[in-house]
DNA sequence: CTAGGTGCAAATAATTTGCAGAGGC
DNA sequence: GCCTCTGCAAATTATTTGCACCTAG
């Protein structure tokens, strides 16, 4: 029973004071300083105080639809948290941008740590400070601050389906192989059918992300991981090539999909509403049903076992 | 040819009451703001300005004594940095406390991270900010804070060690069980001997920290890891387990010891001058005589095999 | 009408700086 | 005696607050 985020806070009123400037921060990129924010907004209308700027902002991240993140210059910024999924920062001391990253792993590690010290995490910060790419080298490397990470989101999240499902696939293909099994040999290419159109659908959804945005796919990773998820069916694909029957490879069959659909479960629900949190619930309810085909057919498989004992 | 941090800057004056202000600030236990340091050193010297004390603080940081820390409260802390390693925060948002940790895990991959972004890192930042055990349940756990980092850290230090060598003597009592080469066994042997030894010395010197301070095995794990070196030797027994001939145990065995010399090694340079760096340094330092021997001894059995061909 | 929102100016709070004088080398 | 350190007070910077006024519900 938590409180939903509004932009009219309980009991306030309506302004379109408020609203304004609102409006102002949520349409820029990157990370706005208090005062910041005040110069922009008194650019469109000179009759606005500093306070009600930082008045606004104090209730905006109340209302979740800010965070308040301290770059260690003396003075806060601010980022839009809606639709926007929580992330770390790189931060150059030289020209004073940051660029945003996330890693599974790093997050997975804190929250262990936070456990074994019985301590309740609210929140997390990780920044690597140093100088960026474009400073020491020149080269620039678009940065990914604010105005991109949904979209960079949305990709890496895509890469990271479709190489499940691609690993998916090449389990399924050669399950169907080695299973001797009819009834069995047949979910295995059913189930390999389906990969590959669902493999397909979601080459076609990175198409199409990338059809927003021609320089997307150069962008670099948003999404840094390493995690369990990546090398389930592959390691699984390799315990088949030890020869297995059909009873053994819906086991493994099984436990690739668990593990999968709890991660990218786990993983989706860890994030605000953006397309990337989507694309992984979307993907653990596939993952889910594939998972329950397989119990049914294991479950079917031993039973017709036990009517007809081993020859 | 950096510098080498002085209490002196280049071209500065001994001042006793800078002397007097760095004293002060050695002597306190955990993070002090710049406020309860003037506190503290007026305490002792009410003739001395708060400038000063700002500016002392500064000429800290720069000399490397002293770090700055941010807990986003609106003004900085400061905690020395001599012989104390460098470390991660929980920051409690209840009693404002805040607690110190450290994981090689996740340090390795921040700095994947950033080199995947091409990104210099000069310092990572790392806080779980939450609530606390204490500020939770009543119960008081001692937090782990500056006073007590460095003997943590070396306790920890100390088990990592332990635990590797632990490791590797099974390795090589399982390997001299198994090795059919006379000369071959006699080195896994030798190699178990000097394991056992060298545990018994380490074991020896853990008692001996306990003994200055009998809280401090109770105290929470300051140093995370699940890195490699953890698993290196216990899945070399593994792989022993199957069977193996001589050769391919001193292969193993040149695996496990090139692994653990090299983590231990990278983990000890990175510390400020501690302790646990010691033991770290010296635990790598005996992991690589262990190694030479098995390179040697690994050239001398494949010149034997040369001369005597396969039977 | 009334509670909350707003602008302005003043208050706070942490930190820095200007400057005259003190003190080590 | 020179040059840096030091204390004090004033300045600076980011942010908050008091208060009279305004505006939406």
């Amino acid at each position: 029973m938590s409180e939903i985020p509004t932009l009219k806070p309980a009991g306030g009123k309506r302004s379109s004071k408020r609203d304004r400037i609102l409006q102002i921060f949520l349409r820029q990129e990157g990370h706005v300083s208090a005062d910041d924010l005040f110069a922009l907004v008194r650019h469109e209308d000179s009759r606005v105080g500093r306070a009600t700027v930082y008045r606004s902002l104090q209730s905006m991240v109340e209302a979740g639809i800010a965070r308040k993140v301290d770059f260690g210059e003396g003075r806060s910024r601010y980022e839009p948290a809606h639709r926007h999924p929580r992330h770390f920062h790189l931060v150059c001391t030289t020209c004073h941008q940051s660029s945003e990253f996330l890693s599974s792993d790093v997050e997975g590690l804190l929250q262990e740590i936070a456990g074994a010290r019985n301590f309740q995490p609210k929140e997390t910060v990780v920044q690597i400070v140093g100088v960026c790419e474009a400073c020491r080298t020149g080269t620039s490397t678009p940065p990914i601050d604010g105005s991109t990470t949904g979209l960079v989101f949305a990709r890496d999240a895509l890469r990271m389906a479709i190489a499940t499902e691609q690993s998916g696939l090449e389990f399924y293909t050669r399950a169907a192989k080695i299973t001797s099994d009819a009834r069995g040999r047949r979910v295995f290419q059913q189930l390999a059918l389906e990969e590959g159109e669902h493999l397909a659908t979601l080459k076609q959804r990175y198409a199409e992300l990338l059809a927003g945005d021609p320089k997307l796919e150069s962008r670099p990773t948003f999404l840094f991981f390493k995690g369990p998820a990546n090398r389930l069916f592959s390691s699984g694909a390799e315990e088949l090539r030890h020869g297995v029957d059909a009873e053994r490879a819906l086991l493994i069959g099984i436990k690739c999909e668990r593990g999968s659909h709890q991660f990218f479960k786990k993983y989706g629900e860890r994030f605000e509403e953006t397309e990337g949190r989507r694309i992984f619930l979307e993907f653990a309810a596939e993952e889910r049903d594939h998972l329950n085909l397989l119990i049914r057919e294991y479950r079917a498989l031993r039973e017709r076992r036990k009517k007809r004992p081993h020859r």
